[in-house]
DNA sequence: AAGGGCGATGAATCTCTAT
DNA sequence: AATAGAGATTCATCGCCCT
């Protein structure tokens, strides 16, 4: 299947694409939490929010993690906005967020014209346990439509809750970086052969479960380092394909 | 333990409880899902709505569950004001919802004055499939405490997520009851001998739950059918209590 | 008593028809 | 044309009966 990463901002590449002409979104926008003031959340290192003082990984720091409550709310109603234009009609958008930003990305979803259709879990089994509390061990999908959702040519029946750890040791690129398991079973939300759009796709791994489930990908990302480690792991991913020539384009 | 039963609105019940008198709120309100259409979701039988069409169980509906979105906001804040009155400083609470009302539950909670502190899926192993699309597993509790959480004397950890199915055959008494044992590692995240409180009470599974848990209860229940059977449920679990003698009050 | 098989069902959703 | 109502649908799980 073929692959594009696109280096720029969402805001600026999105509208670049043709209406209509994306069968799936599947993204984990920069949502910042953490921080419980304006203040910690301008903080200016992603790094300091996210990973123990003392970890020892060096992974480079992301963009776009900075904005206060109400400024991401519009944002991401912009990005969704240009997203749902360039959907097709029936397709699916996906959206990762924490517990404290769940209501804002369900309203800047339907905001921006989205159907808001369901929530999936992800179940991270390694997370921090909290004392005298419950342990936060869920991230959320938020899964949404452009219209009445499409039918698939063959039926599937998806999970309604999804398992699996961030990867670990040398997998590991990106401080928020999905394992492709559970990126491959939310793909199939979108019929065979779809095009999967990732606009803030960090070290690539949607598109490497795009790649894996026969889906095609287009990804954007800002930071030039990502966007170099995104290629890398794509062009690997398509040669991977079983017999598939990986064809990279754009 | 002890434990109460009011029959009565919730609205007009709270206000009767004195000041800083509760450790810990868990309850479940009539939350108005269901339906594309306004119409639908204000539908007069609960049935109707949430029940298969064949099924030959003959479980009461219940009130309060005709709210249009905005109402329902408004009316479950006032709910949680007298909650947060009611409560003592460092109490948790702990409202369960579905996935489409998570959003206003939590606006709900916050407007009353509550901390709002995390999320806890609760998945149903019995649950509906969804063609082309994701399974609707899971509903919500949503975690919030009355200022910084009081501190236990013994350290408890509380998983991120519990798991159970509703209860069925004859153990199942009410449209919407919850698995005792689910409720039994919430009521947890209260110090031993606290007084629980739920006010929407259906069929009296908290109070079975905190009793179990050698906490107090005390629970409202509108609707007389289900309160009957809630004084029922409880006078068996305070026998059951190892050696304690059930001593209902009020 | 343990285990296999059968059947019921879920805090719905979707489609189609009648008003 | 919008709204209301009736009927079909889908499968993992679990109760219950039968060996």
């Amino acid at each position: 299947m073929t692959w594009t990463i696109h280096h720029g901002d969402a805001l600026a590449v999105l509208p670049t694409l043709p209406t209509a002409s994306v069968g799936c979104i599947i993204t984990d926008p920069p949502y910042n939490s953490g921080g419980r003031t304006a203040t910690e959340r301008r903080s200016d290192s992603i790094r300091g929010k996210y990973v123990n003082g003392n970890a020892k990984h060096a992974l480079a720091d992301f963009a776009g993690d900075n904005r206060d409550q109400r400024s991401f709310g519009y944002w991401l109603t912009l990005v969704l906005s240009e997203c749902l234009r360039v959907a097709e009609p029936g397709a699916s958008a996906l959206v990762f967020t924490d517990w404290r930003q769940l209501p804002a990305t369900s309203d800047a979803l339907q905001a921006a014209g989205w159907t808001w259709r369901g929530v999936i879990p992800w179940r991270k089994p390694i997370s921090r346990p909290c004392r005298d509390g419950f342990r936060r061990e869920c991230e959320y999908v938020l899964w949404a439509s452009s219209g009445p959702p499409a039918r698939h040519p063959e039926p599937v029946y998806l999970p309604g809750l999804v398992e699996g750890s961030q990867p670990r040791g040398k997998e590991r690129r990106h401080i928020t970086q999905k394992p492709v398991a559970v990126l491959r079973q939310l793909v199939r939300v979108s019929p065979p052969g779809a095009v999967v759009l990732d606009p803030f796709a960090g070290a690539g791994s949607t598109g490497v479960a795009a790649l894996a489930e026969d889906r095609a990908f287009i990804g954007c990302e800002i930071t030039e380092h990502y966007a170099t480690i995104a290629r890398e792991r794509l062009t690997a991913a398509a040669a991977d394909g079983a017999g598939a020539v990986g064809e990279p384009v754009g």
